[in-house]
DNA sequence: CAGTGGTCTAGACCACTGG
DNA sequence: CAGTGGTCTAGACCACTGG
């Protein structure tokens, strides 16, 4: 436990780099002193210089683009559960998608229970890349029952899959209710959204009914933590 | 960069260790083996045993108690934005709270944005502890216009302000807007959540108004984000 | 006093990238 | 090829706590 007195070396200096951040005297995009500079000016070793700066990282506040250096990050983007396009787009953003993978799966138990399948009954798996202005931004990890989306998974649109269920098989998405937790992020979406394992993530699991109170789509969404913050409304 | 074929050592102990748990044969509360015990079974140095279990505790699912040990954590509980007390109380665990301080502020610029107050009109500030099942799980930080909630600090209640909004000055939430994002924790914050500074919370900015649409409260309030997960509810 | 996690050092080698 | 971040070592000293 350090003392309180005397803060530890590493939060003086990820301090002392946060206020120049916050004072705007670094700009977002901005490189940063590289890690052995830090340690020289500062006279502490290379991992304590580190550990400042991953500190920086884990609140949003830097990202690493290795080799080239340490770059002060672009502040949050805040949207509603369940309209990423549409708000973003009108903050002025530009999102856009890239398919990673979709498939026609044997459902796990949880997927089956949200979705309501019977056993055996089939979905389809979509895996979507999500970007904000062509950086990665979030995955979106989405399962729909296959029996009332027929040949969902030809023809992929580029942009909303709602509108899609709306247009092609006449499903209009009535109601969500979605769980956010923080997560860390595992290896394979960590390469997928160009971050390390371990970043914080934000897990959006989300299940969405139609009028009629059937299950149309079951979403696992990870968004990064760094980049991304929910809106929500309340009434009482 | 690591190379994805070989992961590095530290992730593959992380990897070890979380089958462990996810298997339950490590349970919940249950002691993991020391960082320097990890190290000599593993064959690596201190310093990787003890970036693995960095990893897990960002993760949520160690949590550390010097000089004690690391241990298993508890899963998540989830609530609605503006109800914790209720909600965790219907599933089984026992809310509380502890008053950290209670006074009349000068409101800072965003304070009195949010409670669109006059100038020189002062605010109340009242900090608590959130304990859930007698462990920090949240710091509530609230603001109420000291105008329409005269003597607000005289006689605090343990328990929900809300109701005393209401019983002593006849004031009903209507309405909450809430932002939220995960940061970081800062210094003063993690000591009375328990927590290191750098450990993921989630910020939760809340702006509450009345029947007629007057501000009644802002809130900035820290989650710990290994302890809470939000629910949220949509329409379309 | 033994053992824990927290911090820190002064090195090392690696993969990767841009000039 | 120089410079970056990513990983890793083999130590060290500290504050704290429980027996």
């Amino acid at each position: 436990m350090s003392k309180a007195e005397v803060p530890a070396r590493y939060l003086a200096l990820a301090g002392e780099l946060n206020e120049l951040i916050e004072r705007c005297e670094l700009t977002p995009h901005s490189l940063l002193p590289s890690e052995r500079e830090l340690a020289e000016r500062h006279h502490v070793s290379r991992m304590t210089a580190r550990k400042a700066v991953s500190l920086l990282e884990s609140e949003g506040k830097v990202y690493r683009r290795p080799p080239r250096g340490t770059f002060v990050a672009e502040p949050r983007v805040a949207f509603r559960v369940g309209s990423f396009s549409r708000e973003v787009h009108d903050q002025g953003h530009f999102p856009s998608a890239r398919l990673l993978s979709a498939r026609e799966i044997e459902p796990s138990p949880s997927v089956r229970g949200a979705l309501k399948l019977k056993p055996g009954e089939p979905a389809y798996h979509i895996r979507r890349l999500r970007l904000l202005d062509d950086e990665p931004f979030a995955i979106e990890s989405t399962y729909y029952p296959a029996s009332r989306t027929p040949g969902l998974l030809d023809d992929l649109p580029e942009g909303s899959l709602w509108d899609l269920l709306a247009q092609r098989y006449g499903i209009v998405p009535k109601h969500s209710r979605a769980r956010l937790s923080v997560v860390s992020v595992e290896e394979r979406t960590a390469r997928e959204l160009s971050l390390r394992p371990g970043t914080a993530g934000i897990l959006q699991e989300r299940r969405t009914v139609d009028g009629s109170g059937r299950a149309i789509e079951f979403a696992r969404d990870l968004y990064r933590a760094d980049r991304a913050a929910f809106t929500v409304e309340e009434d009482f």
